[in-house]
DNA sequence: GTTGACTCCGGACTACGGTACGGAGTGTAG
DNA sequence: CTACACTCCGTACCGTAGTCCGGAGTCAAC
């Protein structure tokens, strides 16, 4: 029996057109045995599917997947590339983790107020948000971010320990040009060193540590 | 000076083009006063547009907002179906919350495992997405959920403290029906007492203690 | 040889929260 | 009085990850 769109469909656990959809991205190949109009399914295309469905599980969007796939299956790439991603989408995840935490604070801190009884006229959490001033945290439009930017920039040297090649060098770099007021970064695995130009109003020291870490690595003082 | 749309948005921080969409979404009030042909704001609009971003900043979707304005100006609607609201938007963020930890959790094991350097073919992280079982909390289009449906149900009565009215009472309601696998659940203020009629391979006594819990109840066994 | 299940394909639709565009009218400063 | 900024309105579009639809072709069993 052929394996036809919905035999790979069942196999891969996902829809028929699911497939159909992906095959349209561009994430898997389409087979190219269209015997009599029909295409037919190898294991290795349900492995690609797998694999999508597993990455995603990860938070991987399609893009970064299909970037992830081409990566795997160019031999001239290299491991540190896709570290590098993985730790990109670790640092999505945290940011939203921490917005989503300060939303159930926020939340938390509503109800507990709320006698939860009486007309809406007095309700605490009506009240709250009617009122509540937008913390530069949550600011979106704020206008005072994009527009201040003439601040003197500096340069932060300090000592990254955790590192095992020049790939996590590269991974920390990245890191570190991807903080907001980072202007510049040096990150050397030979020296266990980095040298960041900031603008410190933006970027603080503890940022810069912070975000080192957030790959595993161990930021401190040069001096220590 | 007549308050055009551009002050408008200026003063609430948003874009006229937002303006326009909260308008045709029926979110706010188009102002009644087009003279000659130009509209005119008043505060009490911009308030509306104030109230609308400091709502979605706690996680509120907009037809979430939608609903919360028409309690709010409607005098027969009570302050705990806006609680009952918040408490349902609570436990979202909390779901999202769970699961961005699990991703994190799991990027970083693999970040963690990863040598960083090397060719791809021998990359765990690829590696590890490539084999890694999917498990059943990830599980998107698992059929056996949809399709085991016949096991028994039971009826599973307990005690909740710390609800001081009968809104209370209907928030627990809320959440435990909310709960997978929950049939049937009625809360009773005055007897301190829950009945859930729930499947107990799909939803857990814990569980249940668990969703009364959430909404800051405490549950426990009515032996007790 | 016909019926029913399956496949092909393009295109439209879902939800969400906006953003962008184009043509026509209006307000105001120089 | 003219240029430019602003406003009106409807409509189309962005990204994300699919889902649904309809007409036409195909496969296999009865």
């Amino acid at each position: 029996m052929r394996r036809t769109i919905s035999k790979a469909a069942k196999a891969a656990d996902v829809s028929v057109e699911t497939i159909r959809f992906y095959e349209r991205r561009g994430l898997v190949s389409q087979p190219m045995t269209p015997v009599r109009g029909y295409r037919e399914y190898d294991l290795d295309t349900i492995e690609q599917i797998r694999f999508i469905r597993h990455a995603q599980e990860i938070g991987f969007s399609l893009s970064d997947i299909q970037e992830l796939m081409e990566l795997r299956s160019d031999p001239d790439s290299d491991c540190s590339d896709v570290r590098l991603r993985a730790v990109a989408k670790l640092h999505d995840v945290n940011i939203k983790i921490e917005r989503l935490l300060r939303v159930q604070d926020a939340l938390e801190t509503l109800i507990a107020a709320c006698p939860g009884e009486g007309a809406v006229g007095s309700c605490s959490i009506l009240k709250e948000i009617t009122k509540h001033e937008s913390r530069p945290d949550y600011a979106v439009h704020s206008s005072s971010q994009t527009l201040k930017r003439s601040t003197l920039m500096k340069t932060t040297e300090f000592t990254v320990d955790g590192m095992h090649c020049d790939g996590c060098a590269k991974t920390a770099e990245t890191l570190l040009s991807a903080v907001p007021g980072v202007r510049k970064a040096e990150v050397s695995y030979a020296d266990r060193h980095a040298r960041v130009l900031h603008d410190p109003d933006q970027a603080s020291v503890t940022d810069l540590y912070a975000a080192v870490s957030r790959a595993g690595y161990v930021a401190s003082d040069k001096s220590e």
